[in-house]
DNA sequence: TGTATATTGTCCGTTAACCGGACACGCCGA
DNA sequence: TCGGCGTGTCCGGTTAACGGACAATATACA
């Protein structure tokens, strides 16, 4: 046992790992006994017991009386709840961003709308070799001026885009204030939706000298979300950017909405194990 | 450290201890460093990083690059996937239905719908000193012929109801043939209705010297499961058992109703803490 | 009734693995 | 330059997790 075939080393902590492993096999047979528990997984009987009380202590875990199985209460919700929809697609974008990076040099990011305006959720500035400026996850951007905002605003089903227009009206925010104006929002959506791209507005900019273009994330045909490049002003045109670098921005926009479809299809229950549930014992 | 005011001895594994509270602490500020959920937790940096990467090695938590904060995965989800919202309401009701055996001493049990039939999820049989039979958790129970599926027909919305006749008519199951008779179907429910609790027909027992009354449980006014009482038919007729129980039995259901509609009305992020996320240091 | 098998539950000595003090590094503002 | 703050890692001592072993119970079959 000492010897592991797969270079598994990692640091890890032995028991917590085995919890994970327990707690994993009985969400996927739901009620479980511990015998089961110790097939399913190759842990030792007397080491499910043990987990098994550690999950009853959180109350993660109860025994059905009448049956002695072990059955997930709904408590076990608090150990996922904080994770967020709109993060998933962050989640799943990371490595497609990290490959995305190595073939356009420019950092690019990708951003989810929230609360009337694109946050950046993931970032490759740091990777990239343009260090521009400093970490911008989290920074909030406008609908109407930035790449990101219009990328998103273009491709959305139209009641949301009619709801957050709407919203943005009543917004404190000086950038938009432009809601109010229909034709500049029309013009806004007609040419990104005929380039397939969209382009920040000079009056915004995260950074004086640069620029940036952004294409959607298209989920079932809608944008859930948007992946902008910043470039140097200086060094190329929009339109040279837009010639080298668009296919790839769009092959791994559209990456990433297959990875999203893909995830749904499966509501849940899913199978592409990383984990291995049994382990040679 | 070493006294804790409250006996709360118990077995416990310390270092996956540590990681659930870890865990969930993840979830309750979404994105954290390691310095933040020392604080949050109490528990010492060194261990925070152990933790963490035990839980990246499983994919649960992965790094934001940018920021250097940690966030959850989606694979989260799988820690607590496998628990059905069917399942919430048993959970919810075996504490309840601890109570009311001590109260009306018959066994009681909690039945919910599923594959167009009661299943029976929770039981007081065992702890009833009326000992009819053993375990009947995860027995089915036919639609038209148990209290359970009667109480639940009559109380539950009238597209689920039409939708659920619909199903037994295409059944292979001989009990689920009366389908077929809509008049029939009616008396049961305006019977059901007008008293406001249902019989088990004689066509159908679990054990043959018993009979079963049973309750809806109405979250939001519907139908969600049913509370069926199983006494000895010759101990009494099923208007004694009525009157002397029946106050009891329903207000069981409501109390179980009660924390439903509690529950889904805080969505998620609750806050009734068993677990101390930060101990004394 | 006795024997065999399957499963649950608990004890306890050994030892691996967890723990946290201590140290080192990088960043930033005064 | 210094001091404060946050991050990351090493390493020896101690603890608590591990699993072999035993006991108890339920069921099946002869």
């Amino acid at each position: 046992m000492a010897e592991n075939s797969s270079e598994k080393r990692a640091s890890g902590m032995r028991s917590a790992e085995r919890l994970l492993i327990v707690l994993r096999a009985l969400n996927l047979r739901n009620g479980a006994t511990v015998l089961e528990l110790n097939r399913d997984t190759g842990i030792s009987r007397q080491a499910i017991y043990r987990i098994l009380d550690t999950l009853r202590n959180f109350g993660y875990v109860r025994r059905q009386e009448a049956t002695d199985r072990f059955h997930l209460t709904h408590m076990v919700r608090r150990l996922s709840s904080g994770f967020k929809d709109e993060e998933w697609i962050a989640d799943i974008a990371v490595p497609i961003l990290g490959r995305l990076v190595q073939e356009v040099v420019w950092p690019t990011e990708l951003s989810t709308f929230s609360d009337n305006a694109m946050y950046i959720r993931e970032s490759t500035r740091g990777r990239s070799p343009f260090t521009i400026d400093r970490v911008a996850v989290g920074q909030r951007l406008p609908m109407l001026q930035s790449a990101s905002g219009r990328a998103y605003l273009s491709y959305c089903p139209d009641p949301e885009r009619e709801a957050i227009i709407e919203n943005l009206k009543s917004s404190d925010d000086d950038f938009d204030k432009v809601a109010h104006k229909p034709d500049y929002i029309e013009r806004i959506l007609a040419v990104t939706r005929s380039r397939g791209w969209a382009v920040g507005d000079d009056s915004f900019r995260l950074h004086p000298k640069t620029e940036t273009l952004a294409v959607p994330v298209l989920v079932n045909g809608y944008a859930r979300a948007s992946l902008p490049l910043t470039y140097i002003a200086s060094a190329a045109t929009a339109e040279q950017i837009a010639e080298r670098h668009m296919t790839q921005l769009q092959a791994a926009a559209k990456e990433i909405a297959d990875r999203m479809e893909e995830m749904q299809a499966r509501t849940d229950d899913d199978d592409d194990d990383l984990i291995p549930i049994r382990e040679a014992s």
